[in-house]
DNA sequence: TGTGCATTGCACACACGTGTGCAATGGATC
DNA sequence: GATCCATTGCACACGTGTGTGCAATGCACA
């Protein structure tokens, strides 16, 4: 416990409850209101207005964090200089926990603050693009789709697995990756090694 | 003009009208409201109460005739008895321009009326499924994910291409078909063959 | 036993979208 | 010219979600 007193330690910890709960609500519900994000954490909402004083603040909150987090790895990951196979197999893994985690994001991009959420966004969107764009120069991508539009699908592909609400177990990052990498145009055989040759 | 009067024909025009403005404009945003789409057909909204009683009206109506015209297309192919991988080409090449005019489909399932519409399309669901679970008992469409699953996949992929909103003609429906074969696990150059010689 | 702070419970005011009622308008039809 | 009817413009009631204010409660700490 660095964290000064215990109260203090307290109240830290409900912030992070709020957001926690805020994304299980939001994950079954994006338009779901403070009321019952509220409910999903088990506090009443007045108290939910003592963290965020807006509902916009709470999933601007949320959002900056899903897409923080997504930076970061894709940062530290491209800076391995990897091939873009391997860079994109690499990036699948650790981005798979967090695509279940912040399955909201892909439904946020649409409705009352996409615009907000696409800006956000905008910075990760463009490291996909290159990151296909090099895969597509070295012949390692197909070029059936354009670079920008290509990583898009191949990005929401993802999430969409992650969505597909199957017994997480039964699914699992392999198959998320192989699938990706078959819409980038990576021959099956090659991706399934590059999946399962992986750890 | 088979109508019996040009005034009857005016108001089934309208009519018409109204549910093409209200494809933009919830196209644009699936929470717009009635003034929104009111002002989109270039009514006001009183007159669009004329011709729907509720939103949820007009919802679902437009949300029937986007079903009812994909579940035409699938069950006048699936009658052809190809194979899987021909009655798939053929689907999407049918599939594309009803993506574009109907990608709120995809956006409407999530949010407010969301069972309903999956109520509506689970036909189409089944339909699916049972395709590529042939297509993956004759081993020309992959099995990295369960069949229930890959259709949910590679159908979305199809919507997520159409609303990449890129210049129409520039993406075109061949591409959208490449795109969906390779997330069925269609080797690419079989995809790309498929694809192309369809004419 | 007091003090502090997080949480609660209820009270509002407010904005916004929905759906309805009704009189007025204006163009096409007879 | 009289009539019909789609459309308009404005009125309203209603529900729901948001955000705020304030007193009451209760647990922890000293």
């Amino acid at each position: 416990m660095q964290t000064g007193s215990a109260r203090a330690g307290a109240a830290d910890d409900t912030r992070r409850r709020i957001l926690d709960g805020a994304l299980e609500a939001l994950g079954r519900d994006p338009d779901a209101g403070m009321g019952e994000i509220a409910s999903a954490v088990g506090v009443v909402r007045r108290t939910v207005y003592g963290y965020f004083p807006t509902r916009a603040d709470l999933v601007r909150t949320l959002a900056r964090q899903a897409v923080d987090e997504i930076a970061a790895v894709l940062s530290e990951i491209n800076a391995s200089a990897g091939s873009p196979e391997r860079v994109w197999v690499d990036f699948l893994a650790r981005l798979w926990p967090l695509a279940h985690r912040y399955r909201v994001l892909v439904a946020l991009r649409r409705g009352e603050y996409g615009h907000e959420i696409h800006a956000l966004l905008e910075p990760v969107d463009q490291s996909l693009a290159d990151l296909v764009q090099r895969g597509q120069d070295a012949e390692v991508f197909g070029r059936h789709l354009p670079a920008p539009v290509l990583s898009q699908i191949a990005f929401s592909a993802v999430f969409a697995v992650a969505d597909s609400s199957l017994p997480d177990a039964l699914i699992g990052a392999d198959a998320a990756t192989v699938t990706s990498l078959l819409v980038l145009g990576v021959p099956d055989a090659r991706a399934r090694a590059l999946a399962e040759g992986h750890a």
